[in-house]
DNA sequence: CGCAATACGCTTTGATCTTTACAAAATCGT
DNA sequence: ACGATTTTGTAAAGATCAAAGCGTATTGCG
């Protein structure tokens, strides 16, 4: 029912129509004959074989002259899409590290860049330490700036309409920061700036823990908590861009929940405090009685804010990533527990499958999604760099 | 990116769509020239005049021929969407009462039938009471049950997907009640039994208190306390149907909530367990100060499941509903103030403007959707009741 | 080596929309 | 009152596109 579909059809437009199925069944499909994409797309094999030359033409499709043919019968010519005509980019601009992933239209990832940061590091530096990784991301994979169709970048906190986190963020002095106008300036394509928790869940979603389902509750355990909603497919980011931020209520207790691991008594002094919790992990997993009521103290203080996500978005999925999610063997058990007490209806609980780059790959997906709506829904012109606005 | 899309379009596709564009045109807008019908699709003025035929002749649409004209030149025939071509149910299964909407394609309720049932009535005696409503409602208006296309009945409690309210229900014996094959039985069209909560939220951004926002937390305020979350534009029932019972998490004190306005000190023995609450507010707008703390006390509690919505969601509106939003008045200033403590992002706080019939409305507005789905975004053949399945 | 099976590419046909043109009906100006 | 103007209704011509049909090319199998 929006604007858009009360607008009429014509011709050239049908044939636009007709090209995006013929690009959709190609992408989802390893290199397709003629005869193949007609069954998909229902069209008629004249039809597919005219579209697809065009495809051809405009630089969206290669053809892959026939080679080795195992059927009977003339070998057919295959039609491939041209992931390489246009690159995307993802960037997690962590507390500790920055990582860029650079990716084909397929979402094949091409090139990495990681670099660590300081945690204290001032806003200047770590935009400097951005632009290096950022611009190294794009130049050893031979590419430049023009090249690139689409930049996310993520960082921690609530991130508003304007990519600002102004609610709250532990980048020093980040509040300020206008990220996406610091990215404009490199690039002219699109530049989205998100949420690390809401991306780490598409990430989840695209090739994770819960590729199966639509409706996904993420929770994001680490030194932060946090977590990221996808609801009926579709990453929701609030009115405000603040959807998740449950842990601001004092009544669920994430802001401290991660404390019961790091007071945890036993802790060695040698321990640094970053590296405490993991310390714990290890300890209750070797039996340590005070280290495993430790984990089960932070596992209970989880749950209820993971509870009232649960109860009001009735997911199918709860996916435990972030950086606790290597010891995730410890919490999924008490965690279901806790959630069969508390919740109506028993979702799936599932450990993270992606690690540490799942928020690096979320930037990417979200890249690529950007893509899809400008270049893929309304209509396709030759393949170039789509612009901001 | 859904499997439909990837479908391939030839020409008598293109003139249903085409089709489709002028019908929600006509629907969205009073009588219209083909003219008007020309701007508003885009489409030429000659292919509107062909379509806007074939739709009168199909049953879509009427002619209003011109009649007296204001303006210049020659007078133009109009076309108007026929709303009577079709009529859908809206039925509130309450404790106390049974509503039937009946209305026709654009939504204008045709008739009305209302019936009174005892709050601890039998399923078997509740059924019976629904029919006879259900019924009278269908027959008053001249109509028969094959003239309906589509049927939504709302019920108290989480709502699986099957139609039954399993997980729990105030309504006595009525877990075990499959409501859907009970009026399926009746009617031939697709029929839907969904949450009063959800449907009120629905109802509220038809024609409430929040035609203007996409992202809508409703809160159903009375001896029950319930949510219904419309979040970018749609009703969002999760996996299960169980999505906005965040009253079910014992740290939210919803359950309990009303009973700060029952059990008040100084209510008249007089006064009915049921009336209790509206004497309580009633005394507290009087300055009573026994009341006015138990509704603070209310407000307390139904704040802070409100606030994990709130952060949850992140909605641009907050709909205060139900039987307490008749003293509205006592309750939005002090919620405000705690969603304001409590919460990270303020959305609008806003008392709903539709009363007790809000979740009969809501059930027709489902229908109503029901049909815009199976109809009106498909195909579009001519105006006949649509099936079940 | 010939036949069958499959794929490719061209031509014809049919459907649809747009453009253009013209007749019909009403109002406005003289 | 009558013609000019404006807008609507309708018809014909032109353009675009997909479907259907048919001949040709290429390969495998007997």
């Amino acid at each position: 029912m929006t604007e858009l579909a009360t607008t009429g059809t014509d011709l050239p437009r049908l044939r636009e129509l007709n090209s995006l199925s013929i690009v959709r069944a190609l992408r989802d499909h390893p290199p397709s004959t003629v005869t193949e994409l007609s069954q998909r797309t229902g069209l008629s094999r004249p039809a597919v074989d005219v579209i697809a030359q065009g495809l051809v033409s405009d630089g969206w499709a290669t053809v892959l002259e026939p080679g080795a043919s195992s059927a009977v019968g003339r070998p057919a010519r295959r039609y491939r899409f041209r992931a390489g005509a246009g690159h995307v980019l993802g960037v997690d601009v962590g507390v500790h590290k920055i990582l860029a992933l650079l990716a084909d239209l397929d979402g094949n990832i091409v090139h990495t860049v990681r670099q660590s940061v300081a945690a204290e590091a001032e806003p200047a530096e770590r935009l400097a330490v951005l632009d290096e990784v950022v611009s190294a991301c794009v130049a050893e994979a031979g590419k430049a700036a023009a090249d690139i169709w689409a930049v996310t970048a993520a960082v921690t906190g609530a991130v508003d309409a304007s990519g600002r986190t102004s609610f709250f963020t532990p980048l020093p002095g980040w509040k300020s920061v206008d990220l996406a106008a610091h990215l404009g300036t490199r690039f002219s394509c699109p530049v989205v700036v998100e949420n690390d928790c809401k991306l780490a869940a598409l990430a989840e979603r695209w090739k994770g823990a819960a590729t199966d389902a639509d409706d996904i509750v993420y929770l994001l355990g680490g030194m932060r908590t946090g977590a990221g909603l996808i609801i009926d497919g579709v990453l929701r980011r609030g009115f405000g861009g603040a959807a998740g931020e449950i842990g601001a209520l004092k009544h669920v207790r994430w802001l401290n929940a991660p404390e019961h691991l790091q007071n945890c008594p036993g802790v060695p002094a040698t321990v640094s405090p970053d590296d405490a919790a993991a310390w714990v992990f290890n300890a209750a997993r070797e039996g340590d009685r005070a280290a495993r009521a430790a984990v089960n103290r932070y596992v209970k203080d989880l749950a209820v804010g993971a509870a009232a996500l649960v109860l009001t978005l009735d997911p199918q999925v709860v996916v435990f990533g972030g950086g606790f999610s290597r010891s995730a063997d410890l919490v999924l058990e008490p965690l279901r527990n806790e959630l069969q007490r508390l919740c109506l209806r028993m979702p799936d609980v599932r450990a993270s499958t992606l690690g540490a780059d799942s928020v690096a790959l979320g930037a990417l997906k979200l890249s690529l999604n950007e893509v899809d709506v400008r270049l893929f829904s309304a209509g396709l012109s030759a393949p170039v760099a789509p612009r901001r606005q």
